[in-house]
DNA sequence: ACCTGAACACCGTTCAAGT
DNA sequence: ACCTGAACACCGTTCAAGT
């Protein structure tokens, strides 16, 4: 019974395979050996490519949703909105080019959307009207795929070509002037710290709205 | 003159074959063709397919920094922002994916990174600290790379699937309950206004700082 | 200096054939 | 029902050879 293929097999032997080797070694091929087939075994399980990668987000979006499930309620939207940041964040930093590779995907599973809807009833309980909810947990995922994107890249730069990223060969490469950018990019911080810090300031954009 | 290829010449139709077609179908063969040249003759103005992206990357973002420079300065920091986060947005939008594609791609340009500079000048002029303003652009930006991947795949998922995003083919998706989720589907916007709505947030999270 | 023709190793996918 | 072997059209890239 453990032996056969199933489409849960594939799709975590498919990100395991990804964060080994990187998105150009995710083949269908290579996918195929990892799990002991031969390459059209896997289609008998997965109409295409395409729909494997989609199931492969689907997958890492249902972890982000029974990730934020599990955390304790906090004490208002902003605790709430707090962990649900730092959760699919932390998802989308577990795989390589996470945050590029996931979002903004088509989702397959309602329950992964589902998933809001306690958010919603607590929010809108505390007085917020349902298009405040919506945007709220819009912006803040937005902000969230463009902070891990951006860090993802930085993180992968900085191991094949350490030199990018420091200071002396960065100020050098933008030449004369422009200090103050210079000096930005000295004080430039990485990780969670900075994480928390830009989303307390987009936090802070939504607690100024009339209604928070 | 005018018939020999170049680097320029290269990525323009790049960028081209990308819009007509899709990324998938942006191969370095088709590319080719469409410059009236076999695919090996590429690989004299260009290293590998991976610098043909990053370049088409940097063009882009040449455009977006010559488009915010043409933009008479506003009367602070906000009037900066907003400015600068609908230039990227416009810029985006005028490729397919582009948002996922060209976001959080090694910039081979310091004149685009340079582009800060007379931003930063004004802003600390104004009483900021340079982390600050150097965390103001870079909330921007992420918000605004996350804002449109979702957008574009929105907009794609709609062209290819109508039903897709049909609101009682979406209701039906989504099963029983889950009654928030769906009046907050059936309030949710598409477009301009909801770019401006959402940017005002996080303009208003920057505005709530002490030295704003 | 710049481009082509031919070739190499490798892709995603299909399909008849096996069990 | 589930998997394989063989095949197809196509990929990115290299390189000797042409001009």
């Amino acid at each position: 019974m453990t032996k056969g293929l199933t489409r849960e097999r594939i799709i975590t032997a498919a990100l395991e395979l990804l964060d080994d080797q990187g998105m150009d070694a995710l083949t269908v091929r290579a996918l195929a050996s990892r799990l002991d087939v031969r390459a059209p075994a896997l289609y008998w399980h997965v109409r295409n490519k395409q729909e494997l990668l989609d199931e492969m987000a689907t997958e890492v979006m249902r972890r982000v949703s029974s990730a934020f499930a599990a955390v304790s309620p906090g004490d208002g939207w902003r605790d709430d909105l707090t962990a649900y940041a730092r959760v699919l964040r932390s998802e989308y930093l577990r795989h390589r080019d996470g945050a590029r590779i996931f979002s903004g995907t088509r989702i397959t599973d309602p329950d992964v959307v589902r998933m809001k809807e306690p958010l919603f009833e607590r929010w809108t309980g505390a007085g917020w009207k349902p298009v405040d909810a919506d945007d709220a947990v819009d912006v803040v995922t937005a902000f969230v795929v463009g902070f891990v994107i951006e860090e993802q890249e930085r993180r992968q730069s900085t191991e094949t070509d350490p030199t990018r990223y420091s200071t002396t060969e960065r100020d050098a490469w933008l030449g004369e002037g422009a200090s103050l950018v210079k000096e930005a990019g000295h004080l430039h911080d990485d990780g969670d710290q900075r994480f928390e810090r830009h989303l307390g300031i987009v936090l802070d954009g939504l607690a100024a709205r009339p209604d928070a």
